[in-house]
DNA sequence: AGGCAGGTGGCCA
DNA sequence: TGGCCACCTGCC
């Protein structure tokens, strides 16, 4: 049983292949990837994911510093490099990029470099994605907010962490409309249901090749193109996912000149164009854009 | 105040 | 295969 007050640990160092800016690590967070982040008071961010509740803030250094509640202190310390994929060197793979001969990408590399992929649980990134179609990013929050409060378990003092898929399968479409998921009501539900009918199979993914994980994903009610791959580049480390949404299709007609064309057509030429970690350049491309449509 | 939003699935030619 | 449209409803 949690206490009422959280008793946070102390400031931990934790090593990244590369430094970040405060900047970075803001986009890294709060870009999209994962939707259950927000600012603590101290302005440190403060995350959550399986049983992990942490703080995170920039070091001096250009490294990171974290600090979770005591009762957690020793699940986050072995949770937290894995879901940072520190001992990914992103830089390594973004100098693999085409930049050399790609000047847009080029400069969406200064602009944020440092930028990381998480590496999350595929069950909760696959939940996140579920609650995402023609949604902005505050109001994914906003879902994922309340299916962990009134639907998962506890880990700290007034911190839920999120319903496992089995535990979903007992949700009514009607509290989960209560959490404000609209349409997708159906697809977290009619999913939560064959996930619960099928234990294993959402693990079975993490093995497949590419190609073949993707198609199983997508016998998953509300899952499409977008989705599996947004599941696959942010919650199974597969770097060739290139997941197309409305900020990619801008930066494709913006940038690359591609207007006109279909998301299938601007998946194939960014894995054709960006290579074996395509979804690294979607990132930052994606980054980039966002970045602009705010000014 | 009302249109719009990190898509998907189902229907039609 | 390709294009269109309904689907919910809380924000900016």
């Amino acid at each position: 049983m949690p206490s009422s007050v959280i008793v946070w640990s102390g400031w931990q160092p934790l090593a990244l292949p590369e430094p970040l800016s405060p900047a970075v690590l803001a986009e890294i967070v709060d870009g999209g990837q994962t939707f259950r982040w927000s600012r603590a008071p101290d302005g440190a961010w403060q995350g959550a994911w399986s049983d992990s509740v942490v703080h995170l803030k920039p070091s001096e250094s250009g490294g990171l510093l974290w600090s979770s509640p005591e009762n957690l202190a020793g699940v986050v310390a072995s949770q937290l490099p894995p879901y940072l994929a520190a001992s990914v060197d992103f830089a390594r793979l973004a100098d693999d990029l085409p930049w050399r001969s790609d000047p847009h990408l080029a400069r969406c590399l200064e602009a944020f470099r440092g930028l990381r992929l998480l590496r999350q649980p595929l069950g909760e990134t696959l939940l996140g994605f579920l609650c995402s179609a023609t949604k902005q990013i505050v109001q994914i929050k906003q879902i994922v907010a309340l299916l962990a409060q009134r639907h998962g378990r506890e880990i700290a003092a007034g911190i839920h962490r999120l319903p496992t898929w089995t535990e979903l399968a007992t949700v009514s479409e009607e509290q989960l409309r209560a959490c404000l998921l609209g349409f997708r009501a159906r697809y977290v539900q009619q999913t939560a249901r064959f996930l619960s009918e099928r234990p294993g199979w959402l693990d079975q993914i993490e093995q497949l090749p590419y190609v073949e994980a993707k198609e199983r994903l997508r016998e998953l009610p509300g899952v499409g193109e977008k989705v599996a791959d947004c599941v696959l580049l942010f919650g199974a480390g597969r770097l060739e996912a290139f997941p197309v949404d409305v900020w990619i299709i801008k930066a494709m007609e913006n940038r690359y000149g591609l207007e006109g064309w279909t998301p299938q057509q601007i998946a194939r030429f960014g894995r054709v164009h960006f290579g074996p970690f395509a979804g690294l350049a979607q990132q930052y491309l994606f980054a980039w854009e966002r970045a602009q449509g705010r000014g």
